[in-house]
DNA sequence: CGGACGCTTGATAAAGTTCAAAGAGAGTGG
DNA sequence: CCACTCTCTTTGAACTTTATCAAGCGTCCG
């Protein structure tokens, strides 16, 4: 029996320390009287690809999907971000992808301006946006290896136990998975149909239990993890 | 007739104002007295996954892959790296790519604790090395993109168009593929076959001449750009 | 000249996509 | 509260693309 994956239920109040965490969120408290909460419904757009990058985003609740669209309709989502995560570091002058909401979504929205001249002479800021840019690249290169060379199965186990290592949506083997099926086909670079049949053939084999669409039981972590392959791809 | 990817033969002397240069170089300069030069043979390991990350490398000449190997010998090339290329920025502790010579290849090779000491106080190296790797994450989100949605006809006409934007190896509409069809495979998440049938394709169109295997001819570049699709993608 | 290696092409197979239809769930209005 | 509708999911069947297997070719180098 498997339980290092085993979570407590997350408290809105608790969101701050919780997933893929860098020591950015204590940076960001220095100018939260400049910070915005803002709420967007279901598939609203966030912000979009080619706006003038004008702020930072921290996720305070719910599930954000960043993808880029290419012109006729193929769609990539390059990742999910839940409670804590940050979104939109970087320099560039227009954002390169979209963010939307995946769930009913609750952000912080910093000014970039305020945030850049809070990175001015501040050594210790800079390296942490560096080290957060870092991680960024390492989860992107672990995604390249993904739709290069794995199987939809494989991907699907893969996606699976990365939901499980870094969502706070997790109560005890039970996995909340907030996006359609649509979602996760565009970020693993399979057709819903793929995605379906995938978690059709990890239940079939009592790795998983499906009770309905946006639940996953894990009922063996160790198989889901032998599937998913090597683990530097998670 | 398209004459815009026209370029003059890259000098070994000029290699570093070549291609992907952010302002890092000048930077460099101020240590390149602990720099050292080292050369490697085709195929050579110039740095593993896993090792320390003890150094920064620039590449004065030839090409470099940087690549991912899983377990069972399945394998994603994450990019190449040509002269004035920069590898190896980023804090993480390890390596988590492996660096091989494509071709004969000239790095130099800084070591970190150098490097960082130079960007302690140093805001502006910091800023540039943010630049950098902003730039590195779109570059991987539009190969997401390739890899998730394109078709291998598409994956190739993008590759070739990614390396007359890059390259210095191009002479007029002549373009030199320094790497093997696998590598090129490997990059691309196709197989060697489908690589040599992709090219075969673009060639029984008059997009492209093939005169050997490490040489394309561009006949129609803005066909080849049509078919490569959304400029967002390149 | 010979052998090794990489490239190309053909035939077959497999994985995943597309098309189609039916079922499940959530929200809405009567 | 129920019926209705809409959207999402699931499964089946046919098809397409790409992978795999296999053979032949060219070229580079000893």
């Amino acid at each position: 029996m498997h339980t290092a994956y085993l979570r407590p239920v997350a408290d809105e109040e608790f969101s701050h320390s919780e997933t893929r965490q860098d020591g950015l969120s204590e940076h960001l408290a220095r100018i939260k009287d400049h910070g915005v909460r803002l709420r967007f419904h279901r598939n609203q757009v966030i912000a979009a690809a080619g706006e003038a990058a004008a702020h930072i985003y921290t996720v305070a609740s719910g599930c954000v999907r960043v993808s880029h669209h290419g012109g006729d309709g193929r769609r990539h989502i390059a990742d999910f971000l839940f409670g804590g995560d940050i979104w939109g570091l970087g320099d560039a002058q227009q954002f390169a992808l979209t963010a939307e909401a995946v769930s009913p979504v609750t952000v912080t929205a910093y000014p970039r301006i305020v945030f850049e001249r809070l990175g001015e002479g501040n050594n210790r800021l800079k390296t942490e946006i560096m080290s957060h840019l870092s991680e960024a690249i390492a989860r992107a290169h672990r995604h390249l290896f993904l739709l290069s060379r794995l199987t939809a199965r494989e991907r699907m186990a893969t996606f699976l136990v990365r939901m499980m290592q870094q969502s706070q949506l997790v109560y005890g083997a039970r996995l909340d998975l907030p996006m359609p099926r649509r979602d996760i086909a565009d970020h693993l670079g399979l057709t819903i149909e793929t995605v379906c049949r995938a978690l059709a053939s990890l239940r079939e084999e009592a790795v998983i239990e499906v009770p309905n669409s946006h639940l996953v039981t894990i009922l063996d972590y160790g198989a889901l993890r032998a599937i998913a392959g090597h683990p530097s791809q998670l």
